[in-house]
DNA sequence: TAAACAGTGACGGCGCGTGAGCGTTT
DNA sequence: TAAACGCTCACGCGCCGTCACTGTTT
């Protein structure tokens, strides 16, 4: 058998670097058949140069592809454009998923370091999905001034049993010292948007998150540690700074430059 | 419910960016507890501050860790280094995965363009774990001297139905204009070494590997152009390029430099 | 004849998604 | 009373790993 073309499952697996099993699975659905099957024992016998399209195989489904999907594009005859679309979904997806990956490690690094420390201080990366909101924008002198503007809007908007998230952007404009504060408010999928106010689409991102306490000077800190915390991870900040209010606790997001 | 401390699953899931079904699982296998639960409808209700923990639980998944490995280190009582430690089997192996996904990602992105261009070239990247040989190292002056120097070593050591791999070291010594070929044959996991021959570790290694026709020319036609894949890939060779024989096809891999 | 293979089939495991059927809250 | 939400239980999925039992090849 050895210098015939053929080869038994567990040589052919050998070679591949991947368990009989795995081969006899991928035959069963239909997605790589062995040359030839005894139709007496129904043992399966695997040619010489199935090596190669197993490889490319594999590199493929490296790439993130399922099972499905591979045998869609090997198997049916399809055209060379359809082919390349594929692959530029798989790139695209594949770009993503180590973007993810190096956010993680650097989450991952920055704990080691906090050991090292041993600082209080733990920060996350996260996307935020997309929000309808309704807000209120103004320029305030000082930062104890927002919780005046806050409810302002709130108990023109919502009763007190209403549990949409709410919070605020802000940030401080240097050159005008001042605070540019816009108290938001969720608004449902449907719902039309209160009088006087703009509805409004707080856009999808990541943010760096931590969480503090509801006091003005831990909140303060707060975001002066986690601004740091960007900087030292190479990230830029994006947009205003959020604030949302999660019972007695308060969520710091910093959103974050793509990329 | 809102203004208290406390939550429902729901809306605990919506704030986490998580399914409800999610956090039933997670309270489930006890790895993640709602703060009460009433003894009598069994409502699970989340207090505020939990949304905090979750985040941190979610960063470690993210970080690759499964469900039973967080639950072990954050439910137990675990010592300051016992973490460390766990974090950075979790770097190293995220460290692994994303160059193993760049390594994809150079796949596809070469495959797009062999696309545009029509171009017949396939290489993949495999990672080849260590085996032990048994080898036979020579300088030859012409690469048509090689096949009779394999025929030396397997002749001398294996019988025809003998199923090991076999195959070929090689590079050329610019210097000296010479080929320095090594005829190979695997070893079985407690084989002796044949008299004469010294046993040997060929080390794991990531390769870049490509298929030829057993045709000399053909062959270093597939050397040329994988050594220009590797280039353009950013990559570089490491130790001598291997030659393997499968059958009716020759398989040549190119070791590649870690990192 | 024994060892090393091949086959099929059943079950397990992760991390949930999906849905049925039923009770609770608003 | 209806809608929206909660509960449990059961099954499914992708991708195999791991038996157990039986047949085949060397």
């Amino acid at each position: 058998m050895t210098n015939a073309q053929l080869m038994t499952v567990s040589a052919f697996a050998r070679i591949c670097g991947i368990t009989a099993k795995t081969l006899r699975w991928y035959a069963d659905i239909g997605l790589f058949r062995p040359a030839f099957i005894d139709p007496r024992t129904r043992y399966r016998y695997y040619a010489w140069d199935q090596v190669r399209d197993f490889a490319r195989l594999r590199a493929i489904r490296a790439c993130g592809a399922s099972l499905t999907e591979i045998r869609r594009e090997l198997n049916v005859r399809r055209s060379a454009p359809e082919l390349k679309r594929f692959m530029q979904k798989l790139r695209t997806a594949k770009l993503r998923s180590i973007d993810e990956a190096r956010r993680s490690l650097a989450w991952l690094e920055g704990e080691l370091q906090n050991l090292e420390t041993a600082s209080p201080f733990h920060a996350t990366i996260t996307y935020c999905p997309p929000v309808r909101i309704a807000s209120l924008r103004a320029d305030l002198k000082h930062y104890s001034d927002v919780h005046a503007h806050e409810r302002l809007l709130w108990e023109s908007v919502a009763s007190r049993s209403d549990s949409r998230m709410r919070g605020v952007l802000w940030h401080r404009c240097a050159d005008r010292g001042v605070i540019d504060s816009e108290p938001f408010i969720e608004l449902g999928e449907h719902s039309r948007c209160a009088a006087g106010l703009q509805p409004k689409e707080l856009q999808g991102v990541h943010v760096a998150r931590t969480f503090s306490s509801l006091d003005d000077d831990e909140a303060e800190q707060s975001h002066v540690s986690l601004s740091r915390w960007i900087r030292e991870r190479g990230y830029r900040l994006s947009g205003p700074r959020r604030e949302i209010y999660r019972g007695m606790l308060l969520e710091i997001q910093h959103p974050l430059h793509p990329g």
